[in-house]
DNA sequence: GAAATAATTGCAACTCATTTGCGGTTTTAT
DNA sequence: ATAAAACCGCAAATGAGTTGCAATTATTTC
């Protein structure tokens, strides 16, 4: 199965097979990630759901979804987080989040590019490298 | 004159260079950084300075020193800021910040390679990428 | 060098993202 | 159906970083 097409995804199941409650609220959050672009900040996170939601909640749910490796943290230009969605190679085994992003400075959304394969070593000058971040800054398409 | 050499640095003449002011306590921070073979957070800058100084400024002294190219931002493995000192190439017109950060795990200290060579083009699938940001992590030398 | 100006400092209070504690509620497992 | 586990909202706390302001120190100007 494969979650990341996005039309005829149970959310319902999705939390359920990754251990989670099934909840309304829970299963909006994760709906709203398969239909966004790019990553989302707690406020449109706020937004989207009419602050309907305790902050409180967002929060422990969205750590719930990174602790099950669904969704990421993406740094934006402020440094303040940004979350985004896991690829489907993404498992609790295996988490491939040496991806890196692109982040527009204009609109500061951020855009995940999974197969941007990063020309690095595992060893540099006898450091050894275990993982790596790679944030692009710039214009997006829409944007320029 | 290079500044690099850590020995023979007059640091009230490199604050006077920068149109900073020749005070004790920033002698002494920017000091703390030629003398300092890695990054340092707020916390290591502290003890350093035995707590002598309020915090506030020492965010402004380092804000100050920022703006003057002496030194740059580099994220540690939670995302809090870390201050490393800026290289020669730095200058006020033409800003050298796109190396790569080694970050060790274990003694959470921070690199910067300033002759490591980002294989990035400046146009990525309609995406203009005017800044990378690269964080390497692992280990370092001593920690392995 | 003295006066005027500008930069720096310390203190207190503030902001703002994120976390924690806890009692109550909903979901899931038995 | 019932007990256990997960989730929720509210209030309060934490912790990094900032701001305002008055006092001090450094620099510039005469």
């Amino acid at each position: 199965m494969k979650f990341n097409d996005k039309k005829d995804v149970d959310f319902g199941i999705l939390l359920s097979k990754n251990g989670l409650n099934k909840t309304s609220f829970r299963k909006k959050l994760i709906k709203l990630f398969y239909e966004s672009k790019s990553s989302l900040s707690i406020d449109e996170i706020f937004k989207n759901l009419h602050n309907k939601v305790d902050k409180v909640s967002v929060y422990r749910a969205l750590s719930a979804f990174e602790k099950k490796d669904l969704i990421h943290k993406v740094p934006d230009k402020d440094n303040l987080t940004r979350y985004a969605l896991c690829q489907s190679q993404c498992s609790s085994t295996k988490h491939s989040h040496n991806h890196a992003h692109l982040l527009c400075d204009e609109c500061n959304s951020t855009y995940c590019l999974n197969d941007y394969i990063i020309p690095i070593e595992n060893k540099y000058k006898g450091f050894i490298i275990n993982r790596s971040k790679i944030i692009l800054e710039g214009k997006c398409i829409d944007c320029q």
